[in-house]
DNA sequence: GCCTGGATATCGTGC
DNA sequence: GCACGATGTCCAGGC
């Protein structure tokens, strides 16, 4: 719908959002926010997108972020008042109210949306300790893991190993700079852990760089740091997945075209 | 443009964000994404957004959040390719790319907001900030603010005064329920002031309650719990704007119709 | 339900 | 550019 009057839209409005279909429009409107704040913002024009699940986005004309929203599980109430098409979307809990005062629709338009597929994400400092696990080379010539997500009373290891002389290794890992929060997390694990009868225990930061301050404390903690960026992860997984790949082709005489992750 | 043909689609795209225009298109799709870390979504259909600051949107059929996205200052590739018309928008620091590879397009429009408004956001842990500068008998009868956003090594305190003995008073201020962070935040603050000679040190959370948990160590740390809400706050500064309007009046003669905020 | 920790957090501010 | 704090943070997971 191209300009529409406003009980049109109205009607179009109400027959799409009860069948939950997406409702994206373009108007001039005034928006108004209540709840666990507050905002205000005068007359513009604007995307409003609202969604079957019960969450609204307002665009404005830059930015990433919506200017204002409601996240999913509202309900939505339109009138007409004053040569006025308003929407509000009241959220239960925490009790907020969106509202959404229409003077001009440039445009509406209502579809659904067919959309079966997975979104995998790769997280990266997961996928740092998969590599970590698959090739402990990376860390340093014969570690051996031992656990991993070990817990310990405030938290989790992230990785738990023996190292070549018998030293009981801790490992943090960090995908970005590694800063007083991450040593600090590691220096309280370390509260909670012993090393072998006559061995030390290592505690070892793996991280691609570390934050500027924390340097000096690194170095009064005795905690060796070990640089390791998610690309390299990354690439030791593949050849990992290449070389499975290759014992498959002995085992079963064949490689498969593509591999099918997750 | 409806259902427009893979190339029809990219030429108007292209037209429109050398424009600097907004683009939203419904289209079947894939989607990848590489940088900070990764993600991959297969074949569905989505609602893109594509805006004049270079920043792009794919929603989903539900949720407020973007299933993937990309912030302001993208630089924008399209071109078709295997019958699919891909288009890219690269983010030169940090360095990612978001790719999406579009089959059948649903839809596609392109559009300019005129939109000059201001927005205004009523910030509530400003506001109460705001009223007990405004009236520290909020706090307690006697108190006198030193400073505000005050320094200290690990970052700012609130709230800085002296009450009716001579006491020195660290407010932290939490518009919601004040939890063991906030807690800890007070108590760290603490580390790095000192009260004056003779006298105490007096460390207070304001905020509507006290979460759960940390009762106990608000009694053993001798913090003071002050109970103030965001309504109460902005009463108070209400009452005082119109306190205000009322000296103007005796000073000008006259009180305002509205007052304007901001 | 409350609380804790993570995020492709984002975003502003100070250095 | 980097570090740190605030966010209507949102969101999942645990208790």
């Amino acid at each position: 719908m191209v300009s529409p009057k406003l009980d049109e839209a109205r009607s179009e409005l109400v027959k799409a959002l009860e069948a939950r279909m997406m409702v994206a429009m373009v108007a001039n409107c005034t928006v108004s926010y209540s709840g666990r704040t507050g905002s205000d913002m005068g007359e513009g024009e604007r995307l409003v997108i609202l969604k079957g699940d019960g969450c609204v986005l307002v665009h404005r004309g830059r930015d990433y972020q919506p200017v204002n929203w409601q996240p999913s599980g509202c309900v939505f109430q339109t009138r007409i008042e004053r040569g006025r098409l308003v929407v509000k979307a009241v959220r239960p809990s925490p009790l907020e109210t969106l509202t959404i005062e229409m003077d001009r629709i440039e445009f509406l338009s209502a579809f659904r949306l067919r959309d079966d597929a997975q979104f995998i994400l790769h997280s990266s400092e997961e996928e740092m300790q998969k590599a970590i696990l698959a090739e402990p080379d990376l860390i340093e010539q014969g570690l051996r893991v031992i656990d991993f997500e070990k817990k310990v009373a405030p938290g989790f290891v992230d990785v738990y190993g023996i190292d070549s002389q018998g030293n009981t290794v801790v490992i943090e890992i960090k995908k970005g700079p590694a800063g007083a929060a991450a040593v600090k997390q590691l220096v309280e694990y370390l509260k909670y852990l012993s090393p072998t009868e006559g061995k030390k225990l290592r505690p070892i930061i793996v991280a691609p760089s570390l934050a500027k301050g924390v340097l000096p404390t690194v170095e009064k903690m005795k905690i060796e740091f070990k640089p390791l960026t998610l690309q390299k992860s990354l690439e030791t997984l593949q050849k990992r997945v290449k070389s499975d790949q290759k014992a498959l082709k002995g085992w079963l005489g064949e490689i498969p075209e593509t591999s099918n992750p997750q």
